[in-house]
DNA sequence: CATGAATGAGTTTTCATTCAT
DNA sequence: CATGAATGAAAACTCATTCAT
């Protein structure tokens, strides 16, 4: 085994446990027994708990930047380019329930709100991703095709919804299907078109 | 000082602490110091720190509701009603960010999921007010006004983009205003309308 | 409800919660409601809780005393004495099954330890009932009818016995009828006896 | 200092403590202060403080086994085979005060009676040593030099007297020396002999 | 006298992190 | 580099006792 298996491993096990308990419930020395390292081994990797958890708050957020990056209609009509976020972000969380709910508990607690702080003071991680949705805004609302109203707002009435349906798919209230997810996509299509 | 003052202290600091920190960082050591009673002292009031928490959602959530049946438009169509509910909403949450800072902690950890665990098997602790929703989407169907959608994804489409924007609300992103919020008013609407 | 009705519903609840769940299982708070007093008048009628154990240690000890004393037979046999010592101390144990378990709460607790030492330096708080026995012993060792021991080890052939087969009977493991008393009472006389 | 050196010393200062305090009076921190680790590191060898209360009662019953066993008069008659079991029994809790204060407090305690409850239902701990004396028993009735009384009893009238001596030796009421200790098995041999 | 709300020291237990091997 | 035993600061909770009413 060498070093960088050991690093992704430490990662999955974290995931793991973080998105199935929490982090209030994902001791550092149960993430190193599960993936079979001694307790001061992780820190080898990663300098403390919070390092880790962002790490891996990272690792996840590139590869969703990846999934909608990938077969992105570059120069395609606007509404296309939404569905083709929209739907990608969907596929991907219904793909990695793990990922989605780390994500979930991520947002809520102290690394979410401290993330958000960075947000506010201009260093974004997720940079690219929010620039991706934020193009798109940009050229429908000069193209008169969205509703003028703050780029935030257009973000959360194209996103938000999303994100609840896929707890609620999660928790078993519906199932989604890529019908239902096309029909959704329309749907928050209305809500940011003019 | 009286009985219900000590009551009422140590919930209005719970909401505080938890609403800033989170539940990991709320110590029962410090409600009592914030609250200035004697750490066994809350334990009287409430049977442990659980009992506590589910208290004060449940309290939030009173208020809640009362704020969205107050003035209530019944009889009225179904957009007028929506219009009523999420703004009321809104405007609660405006009002009251410590609120929702609590409700968001609450429904993303254990508590919450059990929460919606009992929504589930049938018991809704907030049985009235998703009532309220849910009527105004069984009649918008019924009538052919919504869209023929699954009612938790209609409810996703009208009130999670609120729940976002809310949020970047408190975090400086967008003002809210009351024109504003009449215009995502409207955006949601769009998004369920058939 | 008059004084001491209140003193005796305090040390008859106190009697139960610890003849049932041992000292470190009943709380004066507990006591106070169930002997349906607040737990402020307690200390009224007890110091402290050290204190109200002891008393409810002696209160019990006078009441075997005075069941060995009933009916006594003064002047009689050395064996006859005997007889009735051990026998009524069985049947006072088996009327009043939550005393036994008390006294063997107590001894086996700090409580006893230090009226064990209290007895070592000479103030017994049961001198009397020792000292029936040791009466009896007295007489038996001068007119040869007893073994020459030392007197706390006639003691020990004599009870010992006994008190292991109550307990043995409140378990269930045997079960104590007059015969049965009748032929321990033999055995632990060939014990003593020449 | 290796491994098992601080698990040993965790146990006998939990011995020291106890016996000559009471489980209730043993905190952990206090444990271990005076064996010189952490409180936590007394959680990596005992899972919590009942474990750790319910192994040392087990690592001391299996020495007073040892004791029994050794040089047991295998095929000897049944008084010598008694004697024995008595002496030894005896001259092990004489050199070893805290293992007998130790077993008194545990027998007495919530700990003792679920160990006599699993007694009830079969699975005795000490079967072995239980089996020793019933053996003895067992033949003895059958060849009808014992008493035709219970095994309870007769176990009972054989051991009891020899605790309450011991009890006393530790509090100074009686010197127990081997000329004694074989005259209060003669003693106890009375008693349950035919 | 009686009340019972309030106190706060004390208890068990957890867990991120360190460091000698 | 890896290990995992050890640490000790904190957390939730209990309960004997007090004292203002």
């Amino acid at each position: 085994m060498n070093k960088s298996d050991k690093r992704s491993d430490i990662l999955q096990v974290t995931l793991e446990l973080i998105a199935e308990r929490g982090f209030h419930d994902a001791p550092m020395s149960e993430i190193a027994g599960k993936a079979h390292v001694a307790a001061g081994t992780i820190y080898r990797y990663f300098e403390n708990k919070d390092i880790l958890i962002n790490e891996l708050f990272r690792e996840i957020g590139d590869k969703l930047l990846e999934a909608i990056l990938n077969n992105y209609p570059e120069g395609k009509p606007v509404q296309e380019q939404f569905s083709h976020v929209f739907g990608e972000l969907c596929r991907y969380f219904l793909t990695n329930p793990l990922h989605f709910r780390y994500m979930e508990q991520f947002f809520n607690s102290p690394y979410g709100i401290s993330k958000r702080r960075d947000k506010l003071s201009g260093k974004n991680i997720h940079q690219d991703k929010r620039d991706t949705l934020q193009e798109i805004f940009d050229e429908g609302i000069s193209k008169l095709i969205l509703k003028d109203l703050p780029m935030s707002v257009l973000s959360s009435l194209a996103i938000g919804p999303m994100l609840y349906v896929i707890r609620d798919h999660t928790l078993g209230f519906v199932v989604l299907d890529e019908s239902l997810i096309r029909r959704i996509t329309e749907a928050c299509w209305d809500a940011i078109k003019r």
